[in-house]
DNA sequence: ATTGATTTTCAAATTATATTGAAACTTTAA
DNA sequence: TTAAAGTTTCAATATAATTTGAAAATCAAT
């Protein structure tokens, strides 16, 4: 299993990018190298396309099954198990943000709703849970709407990105239908 | 500069979370302090708060300097230099996500349309580079849109966000009003 | 220009994270 | 039941990121 200069290029580079989205460089390439891959392939030929130990690719597996991102292909005859993306690249996009959420978003509210509640003890105490009641806003309308535009169907969503600029159109547009 | 327990635990979520956000454990600190005080801190301050030197404050000031999310206050007859958050909380993430987009989908971009664009040596790239079509598509989809958000008005987009379920009802309503 | 207050820098030390590889474990075919 | 093929675990090691603090640089008032 040897990777093309191009191809190793953009396992690199998830690589680089996999650090932002929640998992390490290793876990990253091999995301990268799974979804390039239209055969599903085996943890030693992960091992030998990324030049990484076979114990560091268990381990890699592990992490990436507890996110959902792959799947496991039996080979009828063939002992070993392979590997391939658990969905489309879309699907695998979305289940990044949704265990994101679970695992950044939902705490951080649980905590702002915890420190809001109780009574301020000072002044000092006061503001800085105006900011918090900000911050808590803030994050419960981006993820209701996230969830709202996971429950539109493929091309629903299609329709309202392409939407664009003229959203806003549509959006006074309903407000005088509804003022009828 | 003493916090109360309350206020402590805040900052200290905001350093879990700091390096899920793009910088590390200290500097999401520092933002956490930062957004919950009325008043703007001085280093000093804030090293006392977090428990931290004063070289790492500095470093870190200038780090979120970088991302634009402090401003610097000078009192009259003071020398010291003040800190304070550079605009309301909204303006804060909207800075985070601006600043995340040019550091890592951008590239990411440029990576793949260099990718697609040379032929493919190779079935296996062939299906590599569909691939990295698919990516590229999702992320200037969502660029886009992004982009097209954050053109509309705060009050469109509250308006926008709180259509939540009924925005497939607009959906279906502008296709009905194109048709005619 | 000098001084003292303040900030910045950066090499060294510390701390945290990722990786290896050998041993333990699991699975399956004979 | 055994043994070979395969997978997982985890202590030790290697690597990377963060933090400190003392020295250098900057700044502003005199």
């Amino acid at each position: 299993m040897i990777l093309s200069q191009k191809l190793e290029n953009f396992v690199l580079h998830c690589g680089e990018m996999g650090s932002r989205w929640g998992f390490n460089r290793t876990i990253g390439q091999m995301v990268g190298l799974l979804v390039i891959s239209e055969q599903p392939l085996s943890a030693n030929e992960i091992a030998e396309a990324l030049r990484i130990s076979r114990g560091n690719v268990s381990m890699g597996i592990k992490e990436l099954q507890s996110w959902q991102l792959v799947k496991v292909i039996h080979v009828p005859g063939d002992r070993k198990e392979y590997y391939s993306p658990n969905g489309s690249i879309w699907d695998l996009a979305n289940k990044v943000f949704e265990e994101r959420r679970k695992r950044e978003i939902d705490p951080t509210l649980t905590l702002l709703r915890d420190s809001i509640i109780e009574p301020a003890q000072s002044n000092e105490e006061a503001y800085a849970q105006e900011q918090m009641q900000q911050i808590h806003d803030l994050l419960e309308t981006v993820t209701k709407w996230s969830a709202e535009l996971q429950r539109l169907s493929p091309e629903q969503l299609q329709t309202l990105m392409k939407l664009g600029s003229s959203v806003s159109k549509v959006i006074d547009l309903k407000d005088k239908l509804l003022k009828k």
